[in-house]
DNA sequence: TTACTAAGTGTCAATTTTACACTATATGCG
DNA sequence: CGCATATAGTGTAAAATTGACACTTAGTAA
């Protein structure tokens, strides 16, 4: 079956740079592409649009498709199209970011990828097409928005102590931080309440656990 | 010619939200569609994609064709492409917003647009598509980024004063300013140089004429 | 019981933001 | 020519926010 147009049409793809916490930095699940072109190199999931379902729909079927992840925190980057940025056909993308809780993922290879995998920010492979953009622009957007909203969360498990909490902000921020303040401040927000005590890294006081007041909602702050 | 694909191709266009300053108000530039769907409707110019042009250069192209305005900063906004948003097939819109200079554009039906035409962002008429959802979401943009960058500027002409750019914010931000807490702050941007003097509305003191020192940027600042 | 280690807590200084009112200098008119 | 008018232009002090800083608490483990 073939589809006919009186004039040429782009084909429209969504990519997705999902990124989680994992021994204390920030990484990225990337795919290893299984077919041309870049066939082995890795690639942010992400595929083309089918032509009745929404853009996120899209972003969200591929992702779960080629990495068995899904219910993301998933939010509109940008949209990239510079032809010939792919040597197959025209192609528009639309791109998406998304954050995992930290170390909650079981990440299962698809389809149409050989392999899925996280991969530190700092130690990331050859990137197919212009992919390392993409993942520039939406590590830049997430820095940012840690800043004015509580965008952060999205990253934490449904419960968590405030020090991994600051932690979270500490490697987002890429600086540390005072304990004192930071727990002012994000305790001034009212998003957070207190559930119960446990206790972490064994021969030392244990910490209050908290929860997100509204874990599927980010605020903006400030 | 016709132009044909194993899979089906949606459509994608370009949709930009121009918006001025005229008699203090803020303004957006709107075209009255000549053609179906939507005929004799009001919508944002833009329009189809050409296969080998890039995203940007669609926007322009589309805007000056419609509306005869070019050279005016363009950001994109976000992608829109909800499946049946356009009768006619599949249509990804790529939308973006700009600013113009205040008064400094003449407006002239193009092509594809019956008439061209500013409306105040109070007293829109109908809009076609989803095109009010666009605005909706520049002018969020313009208000958010008008606090935290120099793009108000952008709305300014080559030189101003500092009155006149302080009702530009006033506009934006849709409240009333100090006159010296703003003079404070926008000068210590260190984003404005002094160039001469003038009068303005007659009989009274003349305001010192200033100049954006990057007009062709818009700075990130705080 | 003691040593260890992260959790938890408050105050003061520095900085930033906000509130606020008068003088200066041009025009236009009588 | 001088006076009325109207916007331009200017500084300071209080309030609010941010940032720096150190010790006590409460568990675990040996």
């Amino acid at each position: 079956m073939t589809y006919t147009y009186e004039y040429p049409h782009p084909a429209v793809t969504t990519d997705v740079a999902v990124f989680t916490l994992r021994e204390q930095q920030l990484q990225l699940l990337l795919i290893c592409r299984r077919h041309d072109p870049h066939k082995g190199k890795w690639a942010l999931p992400g595929g083309f649009l089918e032509i009745d379902e929404d853009l996120e729909e899209c972003a969200k079927r591929e992702l779960k498709e080629e990495t068995g992840v899904s219910d993301l925190y998933l939010e509109q980057l940008f949209t990239l199209g510079r032809p010939n940025r792919d040597p197959r056909e025209r192609v528009i993308s639309v791109t998406y970011y998304a954050l995992a809780p930290a170390n909650k993922l079981t990440v299962n290879a698809g389809s149409d990828a050989a392999e899925a995998d996280w991969f530190p920010l700092s130690q990331l492979p050859e990137l197919a097409f212009d992919h390392a953009e993409i993942i520039r622009r939406a590590q830049e957007r997430l820095a940012a928005k840690a800043l004015y909203s509580t965008i952060a969360f999205q990253l934490m498990p449904e419960t968590f102590t405030l020090s991994e909490l600051q932690s979270v902000y500490e490697i987002l921020r890429n600086e540390s931080l005072d304990k004192r303040n930071f727990r002012k401040w994000i305790l001034s927000l009212n998003q957070l309440e207190e559930v119960g005590g446990k206790q972490r890294n064994g021969n030392h006081r244990p910490a209050k656990i908290y929860r997100a007041l509204n874990p599927n909602h980010v605020e903006i702050i400030r």
